[in-house]
DNA sequence: ATATTTGTACGACAAAAGTCGTAGAAATGG
DNA sequence: CCATTTCTACGACTTTTGTCGTACAAATAT
């Protein structure tokens, strides 16, 4: 159930969750646009992931079209809350603050977190 | 500058952010109470993580003590940091919403943070 | 003084991650 | 038909992580 996707590994399932299903050439296409990486490299990660059931593939005549039976919301909260347990004691409010912070949120997306709080607080106040 | 640490490496960090220094021994026990490893284990992961400079070490009589120059904010910043470059595509509100949806904040903490937006909010009306 | 405990140092090993090179099949172009 | 390109399959190698075992020095206890 928990997956913990190596750097590399979220480079591709970002690629695919961009869009589904995509051959080992154009994940490395999209790949090569960011970094330097050999062709072999990218199939040799792909087969690994396909091993480990990250990717599925069906074969279209010569080539292998993959996709990922993983959800992003999924992963990445897995990856989440592992950073959570690992480098923030635990605490999500920590985390959140810590990225607040740093980041730097437009106007609409703070709208949409005082909902979330507001949602939040409601769900506090029917306990 | 930059620093990821390892799963284990920041079990070890965690111990001492808690209370520097500490001894192989002390960071050990510590350990030892949440997980089922090796004395020699931790003091290798130790002596490793002095290489890499990510610890320093005075010599107390026979025992080293322990302590670490890296900040627990500026690690957790570059952690989260990674985690949204490579999970979340750069967006650091699909991130904080994730971990908002998830985690279990408690009234003050959503406070705290409603806080923190207002304040992230009157920059945005200072432009 | 000797045996036991308590520390560090070091070497080893397995698994995971990341990277390529080369081989050989299959499709494509002259 | 033969040469070139395009794919996959494999094997190899390097680093990093994670884990110990063993060796050996220094302190302690008997």
């Amino acid at each position: 159930m928990e997956c913990f996707p190596s750097d590399t590994e979220l480079d591709i399932l970002r690629v695919l969750w961009d869009r589904q299903p995509r051959t080992v050439r154009e994940v490395h296409e999209a790949l090569s646009a960011t970094k330097d990486v050999g062709y072999t490299t990218t199939l040799k990660q792909m087969q690994r992931m396909l091993d480990k059931e990250m990717l599925q593939r069906q074969e279209n005549g010569r080539a292998h079209v993959y996709s990922t039976p993983l959800q992003a919301p999924k992963v990445q909260r897995s990856l989440l809350s592992r950073l959570m347990d690992k480098a923030f004691g635990g605490s999500a409010i920590d985390l959140v603050v810590q990225a607040l912070g740093h980041g730097n949120p437009t106007e609409e997306e703070l709208e949409q977190l005082e909902q979330l709080i507001a949602e939040k607080k409601k769900q506090h106040n029917d306990d």
